[in-house]
Formats: C-alpha cells, structure tokens, sequence
DNA sequence: CTCTCTTGCAAGTGACTGCTAACATGTCGG
DNA sequence: CCGACATGTTAGCAGTCACTTGCAAGAGAG
C-alpha cells in the first residue's frame, strides 16, 4: 500500500531479506516471502534486482560494509591497543548476538558453492575482513600491545575461523556450550595467547 | 538397471546423498537429482527413506559414526599422547580433504535452523563430538602430555570452532588463505597454546 | 489541472518440487 | 521350474518455484 521511493525500498527490502536468508538459507527462502516481508509483491522485487541471488549478492555486500562500519567505529572508542584487542576479538561479528544475525547471510552465502557469482561475493567479502584484521594487528604490535610472535595473517585467520565455528555452534543451544554469555571464556583464552 | 540389496541400496543412496547435499544444500537438492545419482528411480528411495528430511537425518547420524571411528583408529596407532595431540588436531575432520566433503554436510544441517528434527540431528552430533573430544584431551592431561591450564571443555570447543570455521573458508580459495597445505601453521600455532 | 513518470498490483507462465499409485520384473528357496 | 516376494519402473499428483505480462494509480512539475 505505502508508495515509498525507491532507494528506500530497496534498503527496507534487503532488511527483510537479511532476516528471511538467515532463517531459512538462500535455496529455502521464495521471492514470494520477499516480497510480503517488504508488504510488496514479486513484480516490485524485481524492479529493483534482477534476480533472487543478484539480491543475495548485494545483501552480502552490503552486510560487508556494515561489519567493517561497525568495527571501525568501536575500534574509534577504544583508546588505546590492549582494550582495542579485546574488542577485536569481542567485536567480531559472529560472537555478539546481534553480529550473528546479519552473519548467518554470510554462512548461508558460504555453504552455497555450486553458484559461481555467490561464491565470488562471499570471497570479496572474507577477504576485505581480514584484510581490515590484519591492519588493525600490525598497527597493534608496532605499538607493542601485541607480544604473540605469529604472523598477524595467521592470527587474523584464527580470530575468523573462531568466531566463524563459534556462531555457527551457539545458536543450536548445545548443552555446554555457550556457559558464558558471549563466549567468554573463548577470549579470555585467546586474550593470553595473544597479548601473553 | 543392477539390483541390489536393500542394505547395499541404502548405503549407496547415503554416499551419493553426501556428496549433492554437499555440493548443492539441503534445500537445494532435489529428490530426483538423489535417486538419479544412486542409478534408481524416486519411489526406490521412498522405499528407504520416508521423506527427503529423514535422509538427510539419516546421513548425519551416519557422518557422526564415521568421524569418530575415523578419529578412533588413527588415534589407536598414535603411541603415546604428545602425537596423540597433533593427531586430535590435524584429524579434525575439517582439516583434511578427505573430511571436508564429509562435512560440508554438517555445516548444510547446522543452517537449516528451521527444521526441528534436523536441528536436533546435528545439535546430537556435535554434542558427540565434543564429549569425544574433552574424554581424549582429559587422558592427555591426566598422563601428562597437555600442560594448558584451560578447561578441557573450552579446549575442545575451541578445537571444534577452529575446524569448522577453517573448514568453510578453505574451499573458498582465498588468496592468502590456507599458503599451507592442510592448516598446519594454525597446527603449529595451537599446538604451542596447548602443549607448552 | 493535467501530463508524465514512477510505484504499485492481479493474474498468470512453464518448469519443477516432494511424493505416490499402479504395474513390471528379476531372483531365490522349495 | 515355479511361485512369492523384494526390487524395480512409468506416469502423474497437487503444490510451489522464479519470474512476467499488462494494467491501475499516486505524486511531482509545469
């Protein structure tokens, strides 16, 4: 019913898509169920994407920007490395339960390796994180808040693949799992592997 | 056109389901693609299977049996417990190749958060490994060979999120990713962590 | 006020979905 | 060698999929 401009339209329709992939992945959510999230119907959707992956492709891209907004301003906030470092690791998207929401996209996108243009987006945007990673370890040794001696690439990898497996595993609600709020625990340990 | 036992059918319909639903997701799998690849019609797998969902149910519990008798034999002929380690980490079944296909299996379930009865497959199986998992690095450490001080319930967690995560980022070919065959710098990192 | 351009919708497209009923055929014990 | 039962197939169900065609209507510019 509400006529709304279509830039607007196009944001409050990657929103509800954000929501509807994470729950029910890319091949299980219909373009019907898009559509009547946005209160539209499929003709509108595709006025605005050529396809249900080219708006996929551009949720993941747009939840890449969001990420790294993200980080960037906490990281603003932080004063100086040693509480930076923590919040790197604290801050890493998958283990807060806001952060996992938007990255189930991301997992959804991971898992979906028959489709080519998918694959390139997911790539683009794993890449650019750790890349941001990287730069933000570098600049945290040089100013001798980082004593590990391990390559930052590496350290950066580990932090992903961490916070990567810990998202997937908390939602499930395993039994000992997740004792800690927010993986605690989890980063206390790194804390000291990092910092010594 | 070849009959085959009913066992033998069931099986190889397990094996050949692995594989698509690796490659191409739980929703994105098709019954026909399934029985097409075992060489049978659809109602022959109806015959095995009361629906698409039980299959693949089917195929996680089938994974989990694999994974740790795997685990078990190489784990048998390690000798003594400073291998032993390295073996719980380099056989992480996301860590090898052979594993990884085997897998992308798990991580396909553990996104279809929709489905209760999946969720519950896949939230058994993890909770498995994990127990697994925390019985073998307790051994460790009551024989002296694991000096961390960390909980060995964390340590296990942290085994499994560091598969995981390596796991879905490896096929993706990201530049400066996996440089080393098989993630042995992130062996090496961690064995450093958890043997002293 | 009206012209025009954008935003919206109802109704359908053929192809494909998971799944089934009804029938055919190979194989093995007696 | 034959009857019986397990293993197989053909043809098709109703429902859903991603995506389209053709037409209505709100709103800003002149």
């Amino acid at each position: 019913m509400s006529r709304l401009p279509a830039a607007k339209r196009r944001e409050q329709l990657l929103d509800k898509a954000a929501k509807l992939f994470a729950k029910r992945g890319y091949a299980g959510t219909t373009t019907a169920q898009l559509a009547k999230a946005a209160g539209i119907t499929e003709p509108i959707l595709y006025r605005h994407f050529d396809s249900k992956r080219d708006l996929f492709i551009a949720l993941i891209d747009r939840t890449g920007d969001d990420v790294i907004r993200g980080w960037e301003e906490q990281l603003g906030e932080a004063g100086s490395s040693a509480h930076e470092i923590r919040l790197l690791l604290g801050g890493n998207p998958m283990i807060s339960d806001r952060g996992r929401g938007i990255y189930r996209v991301i997992v959804q996108g991971l898992t979906e390796i028959d489709d080519r243009e998918i694959r390139k987006a997911i790539k683009r945007h794993i890449a650019r994180l750790h890349a941001f990673l990287v730069k933000r370890i570098r600049e945290a040794r040089t100013s001798g808040q980082l004593v590990a001696r391990a390559d930052p690439e590496l350290i950066a990898w580990l932090l992903m693949h961490l916070a990567l497996g810990y998202g997937l595993i908390a939602p499930l609600g395993v039994p000992g799992h997740s004792k800690d709020a927010s993986g605690d625990h989890i980063l206390r340990l790194l804390s000291r592997l990092l910092t010594g």
